[in-house]
DNA sequence: TGTAACGTCTCT
DNA sequence: AGAGACGTTACA
């Protein structure tokens, strides 16, 4: 019996597992959702089987036994650093017909496949995508879903069950991303030449000299030749993005060099603009928004920034108490995901917050999210213990003496720069650090500008 | 092995 | 459509 490698020996299709490092999936069962109360261990039958309600993992992935439908082997994205590489070698796993394989394995350069963000390694496959000759572009799933190809309905079921559950978990619209189809082969070394040959110099050099360039100088090299193109696409080159307007065309070059430090300060990025951009850059680390609008930040309440270390929100019009409120506390609709506070998975932290009409309150509700060093030793990622968690503050005229005491509670805390906070007095953070002194040592830099003294 | 719980089937 | 049940998988 010849069974494909990616089903099990009974046939049936590969079940995801949790990913044991998301928010949910490192909280301990609750012990009272409906199905903890069935757990044997807390007193139920244990016929429901379930994982506990709050512990639902947000971003399953597939099993470690998974293998390529074609080439029989794992997925290979670790040993790869090029994005484009990296895609091409993982598994994805096609939620109309199930099947797990590495798109480069496909070996169709003229279709392209669907990439699901809802679920990590889940993709429409080339194959299902073309047949369901669906317009391209954002669609619904959610609304879509009903007139979903027929392809298999009397043999075996496809996966689009696997993903309504989760979508009733995590329902939210969202936009699909097309990805463009997998390029066959890796960067070109050489620059071929008219006359058959190459260039002399290597691509590696070629992207050293890129690396002296202007981002607008990088883009007229990209209208040089199929080759520069590649070359000047390398993400090396796109660490840092700045932005002084945002166009739609823009937003996907962002996404195709998936950036870890995106400046949109003073920019009329939209909210729909802003979310698409965070859903799509599971990588980012700095996002910096200051001046944007609060219409426009609120974005970050419903989507959820995994690796956000830094976020710059200074002068953003509108941002007051309130709103703070809905920034930090999580999705408001029931989905589980992280919010943007410090709570998230990010262990140095640096919040900017100058220029805002918030007041004490907001303060205070910083410091309770804030991790504190007990929960700090189960960070999965295996930061070292001394990670800190850092703040910078300032020129809030609201904010008064009384939130130097909700600082006192937070034990990560590095700096925190008060010197532009006109109702903050030097006294006050001299007693801070006086009653600090015995757990924890802090120095003033700075007229109000407190530091941990180590 | 044992424990957790995924995916799907059945029943309402 | 939703809830419950359960065989079977994933993983230690
Ligand atoms: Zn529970
Ligand atoms: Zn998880
Ligand atoms: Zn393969
Ligand atoms: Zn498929």
């Amino acid at each position: 019996v010849c069974l494909p490698s990616n089903r099990t020996s009974s046939g049936a299709r590969r079940r995801r597992t949790r990913c044991r490092r998301c928010e949910a999936c490192l909280r301990s069962e609750c012990g009272e959702c409906h199905f903890c109360k069935d757990m044997k261990k807390f007193g139920g039958p244990g016929r429901m089987k379930q994982s506990c309600i709050m512990r639902q993992c947000i971003a399953p992935v597939l099993p470690h036994t998974a293998v390529c439908v074609v080439c029989k082997e794992a997925g290979k994205e670790d040993t790869l650093e090029d994005e484009e590489d990296k895609f091409n070698f993982m598994l994805m796993e096609c939620s109309i017909c199930n099947e797990i394989v590495h798109p480069h394995c496909l070996k169709m350069s003229d279709a392209s496949g669907v990439v699901n963000d809802e679920l990590p390694n889940c993709w429409e496959c080339p194959k299902c995508n073309h047949a369901g000759k669906r317009g391209k572009g954002s669609t619904c799933v959610c609304k879509t879903k009903s007139h979903e190809p027929d392809v298999s309905s009397s043999s075996s079921s496809s996966s689009s069950a696997d993903l309504h559950r989760y979508r009733r978990l995590k329902c939210v619209q969202m936009e699909r991303h097309v990805i463009r189809p997998p390029p066959i082969s890796p960067p070109p070394d050489r620059l071929p030449l008219k006359d058959g040959k190459t260039h002399v110099i290597q691509r590696e050099v070629w992207m050293k000299i890129f690396n002296y360039l202007s981002h607008q100088e990088l883009c007229v090299c990209m209208r040089v030749c199929k080759t520069w193109n590649r070359w000047c696409c390398d993400k090396r080159l796109w660490t840092k993005i700045d932005l002084n307007s945002t166009t739609p065309l823009m937003l996907s070059g962002i996404i195709r060099r998936q950036p870890v430090f995106l400046d949109l300060s003073w920019t009329n990025i939209s909210k729909k603009q802003l979310s698409w951009l965070i859903n799509r850059l599971p990588g980012l680390r700095v996002l910096k928004l200051s001046g944007c609008s609060w219409a426009a930040v609120s974005a970050l309440c419903t989507s959820s920034c995994p690796l956000l270390r830094t976020l710059d929100v200074q002068w953003v019009e509108g941002l007051k108490d309130a709103q703070m409120r809905d920034l930090l506390s999580p999705p408001t609709d029931n989905r589980p995901g992280q919010s943007l506070g410090p709570q998230s998975s990010a262990y140095e932290t640096d919040l900017r917050l100058a220029g805002l009409d918030i007041t004490d309150t907001s303060l205070r509700l910083i410091c309770q999210q804030m991790p504190n060093p007990s929960r700090r030793t189960r960070n999965p990622g295996g930061c070292s213990a001394t990670a800190t968690t850092w703040w910078t503050r300032g020129l809030c005229n609201r904010v008064t003496d009384h939130s130097l005491n909700f600082f006192k509670r937070c034990g990560s805390i590095c700096q925190i720069d008060l010197r532009y906070c006109k109702q903050v007095t030097k006294t006050a953070c001299e007693r801070f650090i006086a009653e600090m002194s015995v757990s924890v040592p802090f120095k003033l830099k700075e007229d109000k500008l407190l530091q941990k003294a180590s």
